[in-house]
DNA sequence: CTGAAAGCGCTTACAG
DNA sequence: CTGAAAGCGCTTACAG
């Protein structure tokens, strides 16, 4: 094995192949407008080939003003970066998106809780061509000025007044349709667990799903049946047993997480008291294992890896040049009905894994 | 907010503190040898800070023949990694190591099913310094040459053969603890499920650890009693059938991976065969929702933000033309007892969520 | 204590 | 069809 064998450059295929530097760079890249010999091309492809040639990246970059680099920021909290299940298929559908262009991938997680600006010097540096920022919050000054200097930005979720183009789902109606679902089912009187805290606009969002469902079906919100999650299942145990206080307690409960929602059915199982039958519950992301979990999860599915892949796909349009053709991308979301929220009680054995997907009407692009 | 403004070089910093390009560098590195007048030095600073100046990544690297960022190789099946509770916690070790320091991670992942001599291109490219090899198969011929061609590499994981430098947690032992678990609850049949294929390293690994567990207390080993998952619920499901059908079947099972094990229970609950009292199970992982399933899973905990975070800081290590202090480094594991494994029926409620931790004798450092 | 100059390894007008 | 030369934006001996 050839130790540190001496780095091979564009010179050493020139002189190999017999031509000057500038044959080998336009060879090697294809270039529309030079019209090469056959003969040359060939000499020059196999003297790269034959030195395992493969142009600086740096050098690349320098000349071309390009990274070829994208950057996903993860601006969620550490607690749930740690449980997030959909954190893995987001990133192979980046990284499946990437797959057959010349750009690769730069992972930075931001600081809690403050987001720093430390993640604007990456573009500043030219380390990345755009960023994909998931989780974005209100509260980032960061993002605002990065997209005032024009540096392409896609948001993995969205942010209500910033005209950065994002995609997501539609959370307020993906909630509704849950909490409908729930009402369909005969409750009157139903609770909601919010996936985290009300500063995250999807918490803010599926809330607000949650009462547009009541108030479309002439049902009163209480603020006593809304409690706070912060996407642990630790604080789905605890938000039920708030709930379970209550008098008279919720017969059904939405929950914005399925993490969140294993929680409460822990709480559940402790106070002996039977799901679907005593209690509801409808959660939401679809995880890997709520189909596994005791009963099965009826959930809203979230298109983890596709959410990924647009919005690496669009980012790749804007690093391109490209006007973005819509400036907010919505992926569909879909009701998946399992066991516990009672529906297949009377139907079909509740264990029933697959589930019956309920396709939501939330449309494609808007 | 200033559209498209030029982008600022040292030069302009040069001009604006009305000094050379060098003492600019000279400035912003702290170079240690140079000795700046404090004057001239306040006068840089301030003209770096008031002109937003960031020196360009691309030109750095290449004059220091160094990219500054480790590029994490993810060479699990999309199966795996879909559904993988750790992922996250590896990448917020990495991360959370490369914080402090200048360099990045760059995210791979890597085709299937044959791994691709592609990630080598970063490598050569010099886009990146050094890899983070998550999950090396046996059979990949690139790590071989990147190895041989002087490249850092820190394995996530290890291959048996090779003198890489690895991180990773003793699979043997820590799956004999969970075995020995079994047997000393008085189990003298106990099946055990792989949390993927055999020519998965750690596959293998906990597979010899069961072997070696029943061999140690002069139990049989019974081939008929092994069964192969594929890293997903479904694969447990269809595993625990198999066992199910045996004469006489397993009292317990030992399923090398949480979520197999997640698949495993479903199948039990379906024949409405109670854990622990009718089957023991003891899992693998300890992923962030083994305390909340029903019954919570007994498990062997892995460590993996450690794991993330060593295999950075090794890499870290050897990028700065350190050699490693140790080739091989293992961390530990604990068992974590909960109420899948029988062992809290007698003691207390099963339902105890924290679990009992045994920690493992496995040792520090090799 | 500070600056002029070379060089990292490419790409790209511009000649010929 | 091909090459000499400039330049991308830095860092780093080397002078002074």
């Amino acid at each position: 094995m050839a130790r540190k064998s001496r780095r091979v450059t564009s010179k050493d295929v020139a002189r190999l192949a017999g031509v000057s530097r500038t044959t080998v760079s336009l060879v090697l890249n294809d270039v529309p407008h030079a019209r090469i010999a056959p003969e040359t091309r060939r000499r020059v492809l196999e003297a790269a080939r034959q030195l395992g040639y493969r142009p600086n990246a740096a050098a690349r970059s320098l000349v071309r003003q390009q990274a070829m680099t994208l950057g996903l920021i993860l601006c969620h909290p550490p607690a749930h970066v740690y449980t997030d299940p959909f954190l893995p298929q987001v990133l192979l559908g980046i990284t499946g998106a990437l797959q057959k262009t010349e750009y690769r991938l730069l992972l930075e997680t931001v600081a809690e809780p403050t987001p720093g600006e430390d993640y604007l010097d990456l573009a500043r540096e030219k380390r990345i061509d755009g960023f994909i920022i998931s989780g974005p919050r209100v509260d980032d000054m960061a993002l605002r000025r990065l997209h005032g200097e024009g540096v392409p930005i896609v948001l993995l979720g969205h942010l209500p007044d910033l005209d950065i183009p994002s995609v997501d789902v539609d959370n307020v109606r993906a909630a509704y349709t849950a909490v409908a679902h729930l009402i369909r089912l005969g409750h009157r009187r139903i609770g909601i667990i919010t996936n985290g805290p009300l500063h995250y606009t999807a918490s803010q969002e599926r809330l607000a799903g949650y009462r547009q469902a009541l108030a479309k079906h002439g049902l009163p919100y209480d603020p006593a049946l809304v409690v706070e999650g912060n996407f642990t299942a630790e604080s789905g145990e605890e938000a039920m047993k708030h709930l379970l206080g209550l008098h008279p307690r919720p017969t059904a409960v939405f929950v914005a997480s399925d993490t969140v929602a294993l929680g409460a059915l822990v709480t559940l199982r402790h106070e002996g008291i039977h799901v679907p039958t005593e209690m509801a519950l409808v959660g939401f992301d679809d995880i890997p294992l709520a189909a596994y979990v005791d009963p099965p999860l009826t959930t809203v599915r979230l298109p983890a890896y596709e959410l990924g892949r647009e919005a690496a796909r669009l980012l790749l349009a804007l690093v391109a040049g490209h006007t973005p053709p819509t400036t907010r991308t919505v992926l569909n979301t879909a009701l998946v009905v399992r066991a516990s929220c009672g529906a297949l009680q009377s139907l079909r054995d509740p264990r029933e894994k697959g589930g019956e997907t309920v396709s939501d009407v939330t449309g494609a692009r808007s």
